[in-house]
DNA sequence: CTATTTTATGTAATCGATTACACAAAGCTA
DNA sequence: TAGCTTTGTGTAATCGATTACATAAAATAG
């Protein structure tokens, strides 16, 4: 008996068909009392568990749900996918996760790994790509599988979308650092064909704007999301002949490098120089100086993004409509900005 | 045609049966060249995909591997889930998560929910449970279904296991606190029931007494892994008569809460207190005073585990035995412990 | 040119659960 | 008591893919 029980077992028991062991399981009307009482009984005394396989054949829903991020082991990602997984688990849903290590190849590979596994959505968060091609997105969508963009996404009729207002933390950033009196922002810029990284640009642009201050082309450095890239982005604006005095930096990593080699060349911080990161991670607030930076709400932003999958699959009419959903982000101002204290 | 294209379909519009276009695709020898030929480049036109839940109903294979863990949002468990996918990504497997939040009721409806779902695997890592019913573990061993720990486990039969070496790690850096010319050592525990925290228990007591050096109860603290706990723990150490001059803590987060309190205190680190930690959390060396831990390689073990795994499905005998893998842990030991720099 | 082997394909069962439809038994009405 | 409902079960198809077995056609042997 190593093996698992069927209904078809538990019909022999009790010399009935599985129809009924079927009815009885499923609180079906069409049963008496008492054939449901044994069913159940029986059921659990042979330690019954149903076969979601043969369910998800037959009913077309694999109750799976496929996340795809560009990795899971930082901290946004991770709990934006606690999120949905704790969203999802009380209505019955499996979360099926896929990294796409910001390769596009990879990403297609995902996509379609997902749907030969019948999830009933997929919801993701695009990594680095030429716009090109989206070919494969508009699979998804013919196949009418419900398609959510969490963060990071891509203009697409039909699709969903669960961001923050990256344009608005980023002007709120700027005006900020602004008010403490820097007048000479750099700006660390993340790849400007996302989405995210092109509304950041624009607010920091906007507020400087708004501020009659100039844009300095030269400040504007492009960096990858790590330590090193922010250590290597300092040496080439302390480099320059009329250096900044404040850094944005769309990375909490790259800030981190930063503020490291600022240090190292006796830079004073914020006194002399203010440092804002990007995305809250927990070591911005563990540090002796704890850094400026933006919740991006990844525990909250999971489970909305899982909320709009539930309402898309459950609204009856399966409309052909993409919800928009846009989170306030909130800035955690610290020690790294914070020339004039707050009262 | 938004619908699924499936064998059938091809079958008609060949004139053939379901069964021949099946053998074309698997690269069955019984069949001829040019109706093979013929049946790819239909199925590609027609965008076929083949149906994995059929396919799972029929093998009985499902091709899921279910992974337990206490949260997924902290560096090393997301890490080790990492390092699982990627193992097993290439392999054809699906990686299905739950979390178990530390809750011995909610790990058993992870582990129904994964064998309902037809799992081929469940790799795993126990929460904090007390140790008397381990029944719903001995269900997935009766169903044949290879059941891995991971960094938490718990001594079965047939059961494999994947661990660093928590003794040696810990009875290491004890070694170390005392080469430093600490001999007043605090420890933070986790839940001693966990094997793991145990293993380092020992690990702790061991290298004491090996140094002659007496075990003052007062010293030992339980512990939850987060920042609070440490400074609390400190306040109460800071308390006593005779009050400790290293802490060795079996979380990094608390490590951290207690450097923390300890400077607030004007205590200074390492010259008049050493502290270690435990974990590698990638704040413990973005610290403006880095933290000495240890690293328990989590890809590594997340890749080994999936490699466990591998190991036992496609074993042919399908033995019985269980398999124990030891990883070596390592030392990184940074400025919180470091009195007598290295050369 | 018949007998035998090989090759390619078709037929039908199977995996486990659900459900439209059929139907028998019991209860109810007039 | 004939006729109609209601209630509870059984029968069989279905979801999509695989595969043991049967069989027709072609190739080969003698």
């Amino acid at each position: 008996m190593s093996g698992k029980t069927t209904i078809y077992d538990i019909a022999k028991e009790l010399n009935i068909t599985a129809a009924t062991v079927s009815r009885a399981l499923n609180n079906n009307p069409k049963i008496s009392q008492s054939t449901r009482k044994l069913v159940l009984e029986t059921a659990n005394k042979m330690n019954y568990k149903q076969n979601r396989l043969a369910l998800a054949l037959r009913s077309g829903k694999s109750n799976n749900v496929g996340v795809i991020v560009p990795r899971i082991n930082t901290n946004f990602f991770a709990s934006v996918i606690r999120g949905i997984e704790e969203a999802l688990h009380p209505e019955g849903y499996q979360v099926i996760i896929c990294q796409s290590h910001e390769d596009k190849n990879r990403e297609i590979e995902n996509i379609n790994t997902l749907l030969n596994a019948q999830v009933d959505g997929i919801l993701m968060s695009i990594s680095n790509l030429p716009n090109e091609n989206d070919h494969y997105l508009e699979r998804v969508i013919q196949k009418n599988i419900p398609l959510i963009f969490f963060d990071r996404k891509k203009e697409m009729e039909n699709v969903s979308s669960v961001t923050i207002d990256d344009y608005q933390a980023s002007y709120e950033i700027t005006q900020h650092l602004i008010e403490q009196g820097c007048d000479k922002i750099a700006y660390f810029s993340g790849d400007r064909t996302l989405e995210i990284y092109e509304d950041r640009y624009r607010g920091y642009q906007q507020a400087l704007l708004d501020n009659n201050l100039q844009i300095n082309e030269d400040y504007i450095i492009p960096i990858k999301s790590n330590v090193v890239e922010g250590r290597d982005a300092v040496e080439k604006l302390l480099a320059l002949e009329n250096p900044p005095n404040a850094i944005f930096s769309t990375s909490d990593f790259a800030a981190l490098g930063a503020i490291q080699k600022l240090k190292e060349r006796n830079i004073k911080i914020p006194e002399d120089f203010c440092v804002f990161g990007f995305g809250n991670e927990p070591f911005t607030k563990f540090m002796e100086l704890t850094i400026s930076t933006v919740d991006q709400a990844p525990l909250e932003m999971g489970k909305i993004t899982a909320q709009v999958f539930l309402d898309k699959i459950n609204s009856v009419g399966n409309k052909k409509t993409g919800k928009t959903v846009v989170l306030m982000p909130k800035l955690h101002i610290r020690q790294s900005s914070t020339r004039i204290p707050l009262i």
